[in-house]
DNA sequence: GTTGAGCGTT
């Protein structure tokens, strides 16, 4: 099973590898996404992280409010993403 | 060459 984590206030410098590789160390990272503004290609200083259930909670607790990158970033539960009608 | 709250488009 897996989780979607909401991972913000990052820094502009930060990868998906950085991610990856923080997340990584608490569970198994399924796969990382960095959400930049559609419109502009400029980075929103956001993203998520698709985790293990135990692992996400663990990525939580162990990283919200942690410092990354000359950062404190915020780590939560995802909300769901809008799904798409079928027709 | 910038900016800073916040929840994404497969």
């Amino acid at each position: 099973m897996s989780k979607n984590i909401y991972v913000g206030n990052l820094p502009w410098s930060a990868t998906e590898e950085d991610i990856r590789a923080a997340f990584g160390a608490y569970g198994e990272v399924i796969s990382v996404k960095l959400i930049e503004d559609r419109e502009t290609g400029r980075p929103r200083g956001f993203g998520f992280v698709e985790m293990d259930d135990a692992g996400a909670l663990e990525a939580i607790e162990s990283l919200d409010g942690k410092d990354f990158g000359g950062r404190n970033i915020k780590v939560n539960e995802a909300k769901p993403r809008a799904e798409r009608p079928r027709w």
